[in-house]
DNA sequence: CTGTATCCACGGCGATACTG
DNA sequence: CAGTATCGCCGTGGATACAG
């Protein structure tokens, strides 16, 4: 891991653009790494109602990549979010699993997916509101 | 407003990759393109205090561009996060502020940025360790 | 002071092909 | 099935210059 330690472009996907001086933004820039991630998100919330194989959370979360969710599973394992279990049979299986530190995130982001929820319709008309009187230049 | 109306590549920032059906990801997606991006929760907790100008955010937010801080202003004011006042003045002074719905947005986000920082340290052993067992490879 | 317009480098990530 | 390796598009956002 750590930003391309290996021979190709992408070999290891390189860490999310960090770049600048850990000032007080670097608090904001963890949450948004795991937090603000789309298919972090997406992981976290597929895995809520127990463990699920690979190619499951391939098909429970539409527009992923094998790709992204390769690394994403692997962010969220490194950060000790979810677990990975493999189980020594043909063919191969693979579960993971969120752990207790997993869940406790998908409770905080459940907080803000009410919020969203709570203020969607009202967002959308002052979105509208203001394009409206904004079309009007 | 709404993706490349205008003459150059860039001229209104097209908005962020929304690539995808409208699946079940769509709410996700709202929820990051305000509480995932980095400058509108920077722009947001700065404002937490009370009313800034324009130049105060740009210094309060160490990093933003005028360009970023424009636009997100923009995008927050489009949602109804925050207020935009001029002042008649010479030299121009501009204030923007949150508004009641803002404010509850803070206090969502304030409870990821509270959860990140109880388990930052647990995370980055998480880390530590599973680079550690990584490396062994 | 408060923006807006333009240019363009960098890197995220989808698509694809291949391996154990 | 469960990944890994590569390629390359194009969105993102910094830098810069200019305007009201």
């Amino acid at each position: 891991m750590e930003p391309e330690p290996s021979t190709g472009r992408t070999a290891a996907l390189p860490g999310p653009c960090s770049r600048w001086p850990a000032e007080q933004g670097e608090t904001i820039r963890q949450i948004i790494d795991r937090a603000g991630n789309k298919w972090a998100v997406l992981v976290v919330g597929s895995l809520h109602a127990g463990p699920l194989r690979y190619t499951d959370l391939l098909r429970s979360i539409p527009g992923v990549s094998q790709r992204m969710l390769t690394y994403t599973l692997r962010q969220l394992r490194r950060d000790g979010l979810v677990t990975r279990t493999a189980y020594p049979e043909v063919p191969p299986r693979v579960e993971y699993a969120l752990t207790d530190l997993g869940e406790t995130l998908l409770i905080a982001i459940t907080t803000l997916i009410d919020w969203a929820g709570t203020h969607h319709d009202e967002i959308q008309e002052n979105r509208a509101r203001f394009d409206e009187t904004e079309a009007a230049v």
